[in-house]
RNA sequence: UCCUCAGUAGCUCAGUUGGUUAGAGCGGCGGACUGUUAAUCCGUAGGUCGUAGGUUCAAGUCCUACCUGGGGAGCCA
């Protein structure tokens, strides 16, 4: 799948098994490196499955029983590694092309299959979880983390392409005004023994930074300083929320694409998320297809247990489905109307019932919109100005903000937004109402005492992105590494 | 953090109202097979039943606490 395009590998030592899959040139000699999926064969014939990450099909290496050592055959186990010079032929077997009949065969590194984890049968991902440094070597990973690779690479093209700059936030932070969650404390002070003040507390001026310094829950703010100067700009980094959330949307490290744009409003805004949500998949469904298709069997495998209701649209027909609809827009006045008017409201059926215009929505809720009622992408607009940030616009009825909320199908919210409140007055009047220290916030409000433009922006949680696109279930299943409470392994 | 379910072989699981020597499939290993596709067939090894207490003549099974994991909720992206 990712080839070069040129006939680059001539000129290299190897070749890879994706560009040897789509090759036909038979006849010709290639080297091949990669890693054993498995073998099998008789005293005659054996098979070898390698594969070298670049794709999801492994190349069928034939190896004549009488041309090699046994010693050297016996060594060729479940994830050892290879180095396999041969001849590209065409395969007799109906799974394959083309094969390669092994000339030279070399293990460049050996693999215990009595202590090899992986074994060639299905595993389940909580097992491969524990895991996580070999899962690489699933083919379930595999697709996973090129369509992770495909998906960063499509965000920065898509900015690119409309000249948005990438701008690097940073990663730690002494503001703790965002109000994005709790924090991780950054300190080089002595835990066991800090130094204190004259009211005995810790005496952060001895601090690395003078100061009590956080990792990022959001690069948003300086975002916001960066466009009110380059027009349009957007963030890619890493963001790092403390709460104990344990559920399968959350991760504590997760990464975060932040556009904000001077001149855009609420409706500019909304259409740059679509756009850009719509370009992804597309991106996906271009350039990914042979992951996707193996995710969607593997889904479909998983769920065939299922009762037919229960179970997820196809993968493919779900993402071409979201590229072919566009995304319901409506307030969440309009919203609370119709969840009030709704059956589930009127029999009892939720868990947290309907109160009005200020009632905070809640996941079933935002399900019954997005899957029931509409059966498509929402978003969600104008919300009480009481259940939303400091910065987000007021409107003129002087009680909603110009907030915006993309739901999707199983994930929810993929990205939370909003036009920002461009006047100092306004601004600063909302801190005082929330207790936003506004001396702290000087930086931040000098934007809006020095030529200050409406704009607008949104975070997008990349590994949500990653949920819906792959239809993983867990977001511990698309970022390779995950950290979550109590668990920083690897 | 709350609710809920689970933890038995390398993996996925079964194990009856508590009863004597804890089972299966897959994987591993050995063998058979002239082209296989997670090959197939025959054979074989492999267990401190999550941890610590408790109840009982007797605990994988019952009780308590803790640990870990799944699902759901809250917080959010």
């Amino acid at each position: 799948m990712w080839t070069s395009g040129l006939k680059i590998y001539k000129l290299m030592q190897r070749t890879k098994v994706a560009d040897l899959l789509r090759s036909n040139e038979i006849g010709k000699t290639f080297t091949v490196k990669g890693w054993v999926r498995t073998r099998r064969g008789n005293k005659k014939v054996n098979f070898v499955a390698l594969n070298d990450g670049s794709g999801i099909n492994n190349l069928q290496i034939v190896v004549d029983m009488d041309q090699f050592d046994e010693a050297l055959i016996r060594r060729i186990t479940t994830g050892a590694a290879l180095s396999v010079e041969g001849e590209l032929k065409e395969s007799l077997g109906s799974a394959q092309k083309v094969e390669l009949h092994a000339r030279k065969i070399e293990v460049l590194g050996d693999c215990d299959p009595e202590k090899y984890p992986l074994q060639p049968k299905k595993h389940s991902l909580e097992f491969l979880r524990e895991i996580a440094h070999l899962r690489f070597r699933t083919n379930t990973f595999g697709a996973i983390t090129r369509i992770r690779h495909a998906m960063i690479f499509a965000v920065h093209q898509f900015f690119n392409q409309k000249g948005f700059y990438n701008i690097h936030t940073p990663i730690i932070t002494a503001s703790d005004a965002e109000g994005a969650g709790e924090m991780f404390q950054v300190t080089t002070l002595d835990l066991e023994n800090p130094p204190r003040n004259e009211e005995n507390k810790i005496d952060y001026s001895k601090d690395f930074f003078g100061k009590p310094t956080n990792l990022t829950v959001s690069g948003q703010l300086e975002g916001e300083l960066a466009a009110l100067a380059m027009s349009e700009i957007y963030t890619f980094g890493p963001t790092f929320r403390a709460e104990n959330s344990n559920t399968s949307r959350h991760l504590a490290e997760f990464w975060m694409i932040e556009p904000e744009m001077a001149f855009y409003d609420l409706n500019d805004n909304m259409d740059l998320a679509e756009e850009f949500l719509k370009y992804l998949i597309q991106y996906a469904l271009d350039h990914c297809m042979e992951d996707l298709q193996f995710l969607s069997k593997r889904l479909q495998e998983e769920e065939k247990n299922k009762k037919a209701s229960e179970r997820s649209m196809e993968l493919i027909e779900k993402l071409k489905f979201v590229l072919e609809n566009q995304f319901v827009r409506l307030t969440y006045t309009e919203a609370i109307n119709i969840l009030e008017n709704s059956k589930p409201n009127k029999k009892g059926k939720f868990q947290y019932p309907i109160q009005g215009f200020g009632t905070d929505l809640q996941s079933e809720h935002e399900r019954y919109l997005v899957e029931k009622h509409f059966k498509k992408p929402v978003i969600l607009t104008d919300y009480p100005k009481e259940i939303k940030a400091f910065y987000m616009k007021l409107n003129e009825d002087n009680k909603t903000v110009r907030a915006m909320d993309v739901l999707f199908p199983q994930i929810g919210e993929i990205i939370g937004g909003s036009q920002r409140e461009e006047d100092y007055g306004k601004l600063v009047q909302r801190m005082r109402e929330m207790n936003i220290p506004e001396e702290e916030m000087w930086w931040f409000l000098d934007t809006r005492r020095f030529g200050s433009v409406p704009h607008s922006g949104f975070g997008l949680g990349f590994e949500r992105l990653m949920l819906f696109v792959t239809g993983m279930t867990n977001i511990r299943d698309v970022i390779p590494f995950p950290r979550t409470p109590k668990n920083a392994e690897f």
